[in-house]
DNA sequence: GTCTATACGCAGATAGAC
DNA sequence: GTCTATCTGCGTATAGAC
């Protein structure tokens, strides 16, 4: 207790605000969302919206940069573990992949006008946050081929076959339905293990 | 010949103007290009774009409806042609797909602000269509694990497996990179067979 | 650090002549 | 069927007081 609230209140804003301009940009897009819609949401006026970020540019590229970089730091050291099998490493990160792209729907489906919105130093970071999973994983499947746990005949395009699978989820998984996000995860760990061609299907 | 001009130009300007807002709409994005961007593109007045459209958003359908209807109808017979085997169905599917997608790339990625830009009735047209390549995918699966060609745990999760992955080579692939097309299109097919456990990898 | 007020431009869309 | 001219609103962004 007794902390200052100028030195809390600036980053919690931030925070607010990260939040509900993702849930906006996922509900209506980025394109139709004002900075006024934004600043209506938090309760603050537009012009407040400027003393945290530079532009709506900007505001969009923090959302982007900070969900990559949690879901870099959350799969990519499982991925590097080299006290677990590649087998084990693997199905760790079907899980976390599946189960971060659920709980954070909104932030990652902002990422879709990243193609058009961010300027090219904000997309070159995200790039090079997705290309450090992507390796990971990669690397991964790479290693389990040279230990004889998986056989693939083309480790790039299998990596990238099962990015998109695994991608794809957060476009028609509806956490509400018969399917529960676990059984998805468990199918979803079966067809990646049979795509890698696994041995122990176990 | 001797074709009236009149009853031809309109059918032309409208194909135009599809084409150069697919382009604009792919490079800039559907919220970054104006009604007068693509005017000026086909060499037009603005005015003169609401006489072939009623607004913007109607442009976008245009674009939408017209790209899904073609690649509805250039894929569901073969999906559905009894002649053929459930194998060699999906591996043909799986060929019109990847080319498709790369064909008509620019009318393809405009579809990302569906989501937000349609309205509910256009909206519904475009999961109609999707649907039934969709469901033509999933029965074809079932057929092949009925007849005993294929075998997977799950029909439908396979099936959205599937189609995820295959959408998702739109966002990587490059057309003038060391990877052909159509050694995509071999890499692809196997993978798709051994997540539906073909038995002949023929 | 937050506000009110406002500049400024551009977008979608329409009116009406030819 | 195409144009020129124009309306109208909204969005980003800033100035400057408190």
């Amino acid at each position: 207790m007794a902390r200052k609230k100028s030195l809390d209140d600036g980053p919690v804003l931030r925070g607010q605000i990260l939040e509900k301009a993702s849930g906006l940009f996922y509900e209506r897009g980025y394109g139709a969302t004002s900075i006024r819609d934004i600043a209506d949401a938090v309760g603050i006026s537009s012009s407040t919206m400027y003393h945290h970020f530079t532009n709506k540019q900007d505001v969009l590229h923090a959302i982007v940069s900070r969900f990559m970089t949690d879901f870099v730091d959350a799969t990519v050291p499982t991925l590097r573990d080299r006290t677990l099998s590649p087998t084990e490493r693997i199905r760790r990160a079907v899980r976390l992949h599946i189960e971060i792209s659920d709980d954070r729907r909104p932030e990652l489906l902002v990422g879709n006008p990243i193609r058009y919105a961010l300027d090219p130093a904000q997309k070159e970071q995200g790039i090079k946050l997705q290309s450090a999973y992507h390796d990971a994983v990669r690397e991964t499947i790479d290693e389990g081929c040279r230990s004889g746990e998986f056989s693939v005949r083309d480790v790039s395009i299998t990596t990238m076959a099962v990015l998109d699978m695994l991608n794809g989820v957060r476009e028609w998984f509806d956490p509400g339905g018969t399917l529960t996000r676990s059984e998805l995860v468990g199918r979803y760990t079966d067809i990646v293990m049979t795509i890698l061609g696994a041995q122990s299907p176990r």
